[in-house]
Formats: structure tokens, sequence, C-alpha cells
DNA sequence: GTCTATATGAGGATAGAC
DNA sequence: GTCTATCCTCATATAGAC
């Protein structure tokens, strides 16, 4: 678990550790390329030789970086392991974690940095997608199925539910954060959490059972067959 | 307007021309920094002293490569001037459009080129975002608010509801591609925008005997694709 | 306008002493 | 392990002839 925004960094006095430090902080504010191991062993207060002696290549000092925050991302995120019955309110903690993780400068700037140099490391991208993202929706489906087994929630397809829960909390956030846009005020985050709750439940609340009862919550398909 | 999913390359065969060609298709391909002039001068067939007769540095020349391009995003949408009563159906018209958006490699790597490089072209981005992603909002909201005018749909926040439906309609598309996953099978993105209209009409329909009319030929989409 | 050839500098990586 | 000093490649940008 972590203590306020800033993602590992871990000063160990030792030179790995101060090296380890000064590369993560420097590539996450200017990226790779603008970044020299001449500007990161002088940060670092250690000298070039002793840079590439820990570390064989730039390459390599980049990617244990990257891969070793990676893992970082989904354990911001408080998943209960049972549920208590507080529908709106864990799916409302949920939320305020999850967004968090797109208003907090650094890990911004890690996405920014991975999207970027997707070409030159595309293997690294894909574990952080596989470690960071993709393991947060793992997650929020075992809640998902928590509460459609308690009642709370009618859901048929976890999978999909989750993938909409999700983008209705980011909305153009991640998005618009990536190109450089600042953090939106919390006021405006939150009306966006909870509209996205509404909504959710609207769709997958137990207790809207109008309508339900006749028509499931099955999805046309006719445009699919349509198009 | 666009046809296919092409960006410009306007290959008139001055020596600008070609250059410019040159210049975009690699840097979609390889990034900023690993793209050297030199090889956009071999590659366009030019001298690299013919290059910077034309473009005073390679900084300006991939700013007046990229500011051209970014307004064609927002053009590639179809959006009809007047609301014509077939609610689904227009809606589904624009979702397929602005999927296709972030299914286009070309589209993608500008998005990822424009993302990497916010940290050395910050104004870039921004124009991008407000010529790109934040027209295509303000056009869908006009839809929608024609839409309620009509009295098919209520809402109250035009922005609010806009946001959720182009967040429904991305799901994980867009962050996901942008780390270098391969498209999704056009099968299981028409799920996910049938999805995406389904949940928003169950917000925002005005009529709340809503889908009645489907749901004779509704099939589950469970036995669809799963991912 | 366009070329060949080159100046100039930066940055990744190493040699060798301690 | 750590330093100083250095090598060498490569990339941006320009000079000068045609």
């Amino acid at each position: 678990m972590m203590e306020g925004s800033a993602l590992r960094t871990e000063s160990k006095s030792s030179k790995v550790g101060l090296i380890f430090d000064a590369a993560f902080r420097l590539f996450l504010e200017q990226g790779y390329d603008a970044v020299s191991t001449d500007l990161i062993a002088k940060t670092a207060g250690v000298s070039k030789a002793t840079l590439y002696a820990h570390f064989a290549s730039k390459e390599i000092l980049f990617a244990e970086i990257l891969t070793g925050s990676c893992a970082d991302f989904a354990a911001r995120i408080r998943i209960p392991e049972t549920f208590d019955g507080d529908l709106s309110g864990t799916l409302r903690r949920f939320a305020h974690d999850f967004i968090a993780l797109f208003q907090d400068d650094d890990g911004l700037a890690m996405y920014r940095l991975l999207v970027g140099e997707v070409h030159r490391f595309p293997k690294l991208a894909l574990a952080f997608e596989a470690e960071g993202s993709s393991e947060v929706k793992r997650r929020l489906m075992k809640l998902l199925a928590r509460m459609t087994e308690h009642g709370a929630l009618k859901i048929e397809d976890l999978d999909l539910a989750a993938d909409q829960f999700m983008a209705l909390l980011q909305g153009q956030i991640p998005f618009d954060r990536a190109l450089g846009l600042p953090p939106l005020p919390q006021a405006v985050v939150d009306r966006q959490i909870e509209a996205a709750i509404w909504l959710f439940l609207k769709g997958y609340g137990a207790d809207h059972d109008e309508a339900r009862s006749e028509c499931g919550r099955a999805i046309s398909t006719t445009s699919l067959l349509r198009r």
C-alpha cells in the first residue's frame, strides 16, 4: 500500500537507490529521450561509470524502473473481500480510488511515458495493461459478482458491466489528462462519480424492477444483423 | 471528408509534399526522437539541405505536420443537422464513426505521438484536444439537445450526458489500444456499442416503456464473444 | 532550389586508476 | 564499487557550389 500520491521512491541511500530514484523522477518529468544518462548520474550524485556498473544500458534501466512500478497501480484500489450490503457506498469508495489514479500527476506521467514509448518498449506497455488496468477490472468483476449473489445487482455479463462502470467513472478524464489538461476540480469529479453510479444502478440495480420482468436485461442485437 | 482510414497524405510531388508525407509516416510509425532528419530526407528522396530550406527545424516540421492533421479527426464523425426521429439508429451511426477513430491505426499512432511528446510540445496536444475530442463532444451535445427538444430523450445536463455516452462507447478501448493492444474484433465492438446505447437510453430515454418494441427480437448477447 | 560535404555538439558507453 | 577522463557514433544544422 502507498501513502500519498508518490509512486515508488525507495530512497535507500545506496548508490543504486539514488540512481533509481533520480532516473525515475527525470523520466517521468521529461520522457525517455530527453533524459541523458549524464543527467541521471549528475542528479543522483554519482558518476556515469557507476550507473553503468549497475545497469547494463539506458534501456534496461528504464525497463527496470517501469516494471517495478506497474503493480503499484492496482494496489492502490481498495476492494473489500466481502460485501456488507452498502451498495452505493462500496461503489463510491472504489470510484474515488479509481479516479484518483488519473488525477495523480505521477501516475499520469507514467501512463504518458509508456504510451509514448510503445514503439521502443512494446512489452512494457502490455505488462502495464495486464498488471494495471486489466487487474483492476478483474477485481471489480469479483466485487460486482458478490453484489449480484447478494441480490443487490442484476448482472448477466460481468465483463461488460465492469467495463461500463469503469468507463462511466473515467469519462474523458484520462484522455484529456494525458494530453496535458490540468486535473479537474474535486467537485466536478464528485459529480461525475455520482452520475456514473446513478446511471449504472439505473441499468443494473436490482431495485428498479419496472419493465424488467418482461424485457430482461437482454440487449437488442438487431443492429448487428442489420449492419 | 476522408475516404478510408488514411490521414492527410498530400502527395503533391513537389519536394515539400514529399518531405511532408515521408515525415508524417515516419513520425507516426517510430516517434519523434527515433526519426532523424537524415532518414526523413532519404525517405523523401531529397537532401537534408532541401529539407532545412523549407522547414527551419525538426521541431517546426513536426509541429506543422501534426497541427495540419488535428482537425481531420472531428471531421470524420457524421452528425446530422436535423433529427429525423430514428433515435437508436442515429446514436448508432455516431457510435460507429466514433469508435472507428480508436480502431484506426493511424489515428491511434497520432494520439500516441501527441501524448508521448506532451513535454516537448504542450500546445500541440492541447490544440488536438480542443479541435479533436472536445469538438466531437460539442457536436454530440447539439445532437442530444435536438433529441431532447424532439421529446425522444430527457436530459438535464447535456454536458454530462454527452460525456457519459462517449465514455460508454469507448469503454477501455482507447486506453488499451494506446498501450499497444490489437484492435478488437468488430463483433465485440458492436456488442459494446449496443450495450452503451442500451444503458444510455435506460437513463435518458424519454419513453419509460423503453425498448419494449425491440423486446421480441432481443437476443441475449452472452452467447457472443467474451473478452 | 537543390545538391555534396562538413561543422559542431550531444549522448551512450567504456578504460583504467584507486 | 566508484571515480575521472575519453572514445565514438550519430543527429541537427549549415556552407558553398551548381
